[in-house]
DNA sequence: TTCGATCCAGAC
DNA sequence: TCTGGATCGAAG
């Protein structure tokens, strides 16, 4: 055999024990069209092709290997620096190659790839049928002759019905008679527009349209492209009220060429007039100088602190306006976009076209587009939520994380990374500079820049001089004893009576993490259970339902209690009660609700928002998402209903969410000239992380949290790699577990400070009938933790030693 | 994960 | 003897 040229391929579809980069042959006529960051179809394992992702050339070999089936893309999708990280992100996150490359590239690129079988070239139908053995062989050939001797998989299929073809092609290829091409569609395609323009001068184009006085619509056509030159098909037609076929006429009297143009399908956002650069005060301006002086081409990492309202944004503008200058892109992350859209007409007022916007509510196509307006450098400034982080920039000058202790930057799904961390990487990579910003830093951030990791900047006050709002605090516990039943304390009363009265608006926050409105029996204690999860069933009035929030069962709320025949009631500071028990106490008063799981269309907090702003209703009452990026005028006092309720949660991070919970809740309050109040309601009103978090003191919070961490060996003082086991067999998810820890703990017995805990149950131990434990190695990460995980998840992930589990890694997951 | 090969039980 | 289903093992 010849010596052949060769390529390292990762393969989709494959588990991580299965995941690595196998040679393929490149054959003759793929030669050259092969590179590092193609994609391309090649058999794998069965019959069925598999997009792969060219990682490197292999050399010359003589071995026998299966060949490349199909390149799919003409240039490299993937550069250098994102094939590392894609290596890179399968060593850190646990995930597989493909994976880590399916987050990079939008979906509409994403290819679906399927077997198209041919009769062989040197294959006659009578010698084809001659080699056939049996009905099914037969009946494959029938299929494939029918279709003229090159037919996709899903045509035979359809012959088959309900059997399967998969032998019969098998024993075919195998004798020759058929061989297999690969056939793939991408999911968005680019759009084009037909654009016209002349084909003559445009004063010989006014003589024909004045020589022919039948063909009036012709004529408006022809003046119309004499005056601008060139135009859509589309808007020519709508200008003139011609038809298509009216300039498909010009075409063919060679008067008008039609040319097919890619256009980009942009995302809708407002866009903000042109604006100078704000002005920076003078603490912004000693910030923003100290971090530009890190911005010299070396990876560095900055942490930038300040309140809410101190003008962080201010110091983000003037980092990419630089960048820019220098001709550099920049990245800019932010926790959540379709809730930020006054910040999207910020930068567009200072960037214009120059930025693109990546977040999860585009449709495919803009996407993609958006994609592509960033690879080909028509848009340098990047705006996003944590996929974003995967742009494909070039020049990257900086990345900006706001709000960097948000949870939306951890990925919970394969990959499981966090864009913070593969900032660091791509900045290392390209020497930019990674700066986060944040009113209350994470913590294992905030200890990084006490210790010198990264450079550490402060904006003491709040923009305008504002003062931070006054807050006070209502103890619950009182209330129920002075016989308030209601979620809605009396000190909380008088001040929304005050606001109502002085014509200002106030925001209602119902912490809800881990709370819901449950239905139980008053007289048994009955509560509905989800018949695949072990969890509750939580009440929506919305269709009268009762609903899982980890599998989406839904059923109907039953009249009495199934068990009893009691009166059922129902519990849980749901925003509906509040707004209820609202009207009763203001029943004057207009009160706007806004939840997560109310089913809501995409955009309509936005509309919720507007309405809120411009109609000045009094009172606005919701969940998580009243806490983010709003700024109202007239928003003069904030209401905290259940502060300590995230506070209950055995996560080591629960101190941490609380004090960011309310301190973001508390800053939503008299953002402009008006001073702003806020009350919030505890039962625990001595909690230390309660009063912090009123006085919005963050460094005291930090103080005690740290010291806490450093006790309790959690992050910054250790990493958790969490190994979790799923399957419908309890016990076996157990006992897989057991084992991972007795491996674990062999492996890691020399490791200083490594320790193996576990097995233990998700908090909700059972989704959709499979059964979730886990094991956590709390250890500094390194080589040698890495590689033992590793290890873990090869030995019990590959489906044998236990049917049925199957094992995934997550480092440092949310909970 | 996905697919083909192999083995076994039950149907014809 | 055929066929469907369960199980196992390999993947360049």
């Amino acid at each position: 055999m010849t010596k052949q040229l060769t390529a390292r391929i990762a393969v989709s579809d494959v588990t991580y024990w299965v995941d690595r980069p196998y040679t393929y042959a490149v054959p003759d006529r793929l030669a050259g069209t092969v590179r590092p960051g193609v994609r391309v179809a090649v058999p794998f394992g069965g019959s069925r092709p598999r997009e792969g992702v060219v990682l490197a050339m292999g050399g010359e070999t003589d071995k026998r290997l299966k060949s490349v089936l199909e390149v799919l893309d003409e240039e490299p999708l993937l550069s250098e620096t994102q094939i590392k990280l894609a290596l890179w992100m399968r060593e850190r996150f646990f995930c597989t190659v493909m994976d880590a490359v399916r987050a990079m590239l939008p979906a509409g690129l994403w290819y679906r790839v399927w077997p198209i079988y041919c009769l062989a070239p040197d294959m006659d139908r009578d010698s084809a049928y001659a080699l056939a053995a049996g009905k099914a062989e037969a009946l494959v050939l029938d299929a494939v002759t029918g279709h003229g001797g090159r037919c996709e998989l899903a045509d035979i299929e359809a012959v088959f019905g309900a059997k399967n073809p998969g032998p019969a092609l098998a024993g075919l290829v195998k004798k020759g008679v058929l061989v297999t091409e690969a056939g793939a569609s991408r999911r968005a395609g680019d759009r084009t527009v037909l654009r016209a323009s002349l084909a003559v001068s445009p004063q010989e184009a006014i003589a024909q349209a004045e020589k022919n006085s039948r063909a009036v619509r012709q004529a408006a056509v022809l003046r119309v492209l004499a005056e601008m030159g060139r135009a859509s098909v589309a808007d020519l037609c709508y200008f003139t009220g011609a038809g298509r076929e009216t300039v498909k006429r010009l075409e063919e009297k060679g008067l008008v060429t039609l040319t097919r143009e890619a256009v980009y399908r942009r995302p809708d956002y407002e866009t903000g007039r042109a604006r100078p650069l704000p002005v920076l005060n003078q603490a912004q301006r000693a910030a923003y100088e100290g971090i530009l002086s890190l911005a010299d081409g070396t990876a560095r990492a900055a942490l930038l602190f300040g309140v809410t309202g101190s003008g962080k944004t201010t110091i983000y503008i003037h980092l990419i306006q630089e960048m820019l200058r220098r001709g550099k892109s920049a990245i800019f992350l932010v926790p959540e976009i379709a809730l930020t859209p006054q910040m999207l007409q910020t930068f567009s007022s200072h960037f214009g076209d120059s930025i693109a916007v990546l977040h999860s509510s585009l449709s495919m196509g803009e996407r993609y587009d958006e994609w592509k307006r960033i690879r080909d450098r028509e848009a340098r400034v990047v705006i996003g939520t944590r996929s974003a982080i995967f742009a494909p920039v070039s020049d990257l000058g900086a990345v900006i994380i706001d709000e960097e202790q948000e949870d939306t930057y951890k990925s919970e799904t394969s990959p499981r990374y966090h864009a913070r961390d593969v900032a660091k990487f791509l900045c290392a990579r390209s020497g930019a500079l990674l700066l986060l910003g944040s009113a209350t830093p994470n913590v294992c951030s905030r200890y990084y820049a006490q210790t010198g990791r990264y450079s550490f900047f402060t904006l003491p006050e709040r923009y305008n001089a504002m003062h931070l709002p006054q807050v006070q605090i209502a103890d619950m516990r009182k209330e129920l004893k002075s016989g308030n039943m209601t979620s809605i304390s009396s000190l909380l009363r008088e001040e929304l009576a005050e606001n109502i009265r002085r014509g200002e608006q106030s925001i209602l926050f119902i912490n809800r993490r881990g709370a819901s409105k449950l239905v139980t029996c008053s007289e048994c204690g009955y509560t509905y259970k989800c018949p695949n999860c072990t969890a509750s069933l939580t009440y929506h009035s919305v269709g009268d339902r009762l609903m899982c929030h980890y599998c989406g069962h839904v059923q109907r709320v039953d009249r009495t209690c199934p068990a009893c025949g009691g009166k059922l009631s129902y519990v849980g500071t749901g925003t509906q009660r509040v707004v209820q028990e609202l009207q009763e106490l203001f029943p004057d008063t207009a009160v706007l609700r806004m939840d997560t799981d109310a089913l809501a269309p995409v955009g309509s907090h936005r509309t919720l928002f507007e309405q809120f702003r411009v109609q000045h209703i009094p009172i606005l009452v919701g969940t998580q998402m009243v806490t983010k990026g709003l700024n109202f005028e007239n928003v003069t006092l904030v209401g905290v209903l259940n502060a300590d309720q995230s506070l209950y949660s055995s996560d080591y991070r629960a101190g941490e969410r609380t004090f960011s919970l309310i301190t973001q809740v508390i800053g939503r309050s008299g953002r402009f000239e008006k001073p702003g109040r806020a009350v919030i309601q505890t039962f625990t009103p001595e909690n230390q992380i309660i009063r912090q978090a009123a006085r919005q003191d963050y460094d005291s919070f930090y103080e005690g949290e740290i010291g806490l961490r450093r006790v309790a060996g959690s992050p910054p003082f250790a990493d958790l790699f969490v190994l979790t086991a799923v399957g419908t067999d309890e016990s076996a998810v157990i006992r897989c577990c057991g084992d991972i820890r007795a491996e674990l703990s062999r492996l890691l017995r020399e490791e200083p400070g490594a320790k193996v805990l576990g097995p233990a149950p998700l908090p909700v131990a059972r989704v959709n009938n499979a059964w979730r434990y886990r094991v956590t190695v709390s250890c500094l990460s390194s080589r040698t933790v890495r590689a033992a995980v590793d290890r873990a998840l090869m030995l019990f992930n590959d489906g044998k030693r236990y049917k049925g589990v199957s094992v995934y890694a997550d480092l440092d997951p949310l909970n």
